[in-house]
DNA sequence: GTAACGTACAACCATTTGGTTGTACGTTAG
DNA sequence: CTAACGTACAACCAAATGGTTGTACGTTAC
């Protein structure tokens, strides 16, 4: 285990809270969460032109957070919720390094009973 | 709760999401995390200026996932982990909106039983 | 077949980001 | 006291980001 950070696995994750970090990329994660939805149908209720909405699709897209697929004329988005969930288990490591440093703080009072550390 | 999404709140999630979109601000993060280390020590590890590291500091700072504090002539660093499960509840709530779904198609199936879905 | 729709993609622009170097300032060690 | 250390901060630069408009192309409706 001492791969120390896997490097694509950072590159992967830096993708992924990039993604996650703009309001409107959010929002279209979360409309497609509950239900898919077009592109044009998505674009519709931002005030931006299409093509914007269009490139946050495809940082989400890139991220892996969602998938397009082709159906009739429009491409229809679907979220990838298993993506979200790598993210949030990337922030549960992070939060289990302070756990265990709380468990190594823990070791040190198990450790040292004879600390007089009694009220007299 | 007509209020859509609070745009102050997403504004700090933009934040949080974005200073962990960087390889570098999580690794500093994991090393507060373990334990408070100096900005020194922290930019001892990395092939870059002194100044950049003391600003992925500071991005982490501006977002709430990491405090300093004077401690003689150093600034010591170390984590926020509420700030890390606030980014991770975001997430969670992301989540929730895909099993809201999958509970509304239960629904359908538990409200619909009269369609004629048998094999013939 | 033609018009309208939905999408893709390129070119361009302003702002932000991630990095650099250089300078200044307080604190501690010797 | 002085030198070295740790930090702050400004100015600058290249590249990425988030947006725009314009053009082209396949599909559907009529």
């Amino acid at each position: 285990m001492v791969v120390r950070y896997d490097s694509e696995h950072e590159e992967a994750l830096d993708q992924l809270f990039r993604a996650l970090a703009d309001r409107t990329r959010r929002d279209i994660l979360r409309r497609t969460m509950v239900g898919e939805a077009s592109i044009s149908t998505l674009a519709a209720d931002y005030a931006m032109s299409f093509a914007a909405v269009q490139k946050h699709v495809a940082v989400l897209e890139a991220a892996g957070l969602v998938v397009k697929s082709p159906q009739g004329r429009e491409r229809v988005v679907r979220a990838e919720p298993e993506r979200v969930a790598e993210a949030r288990a990337a922030l549960a490591a992070l939060e289990a390094l302070w756990h265990h440093r709380l468990s190594r703080l823990d070791e040190l009072f198990a450790e040292d009973p004879p600390s007089p550390c009694k009220e007299p």
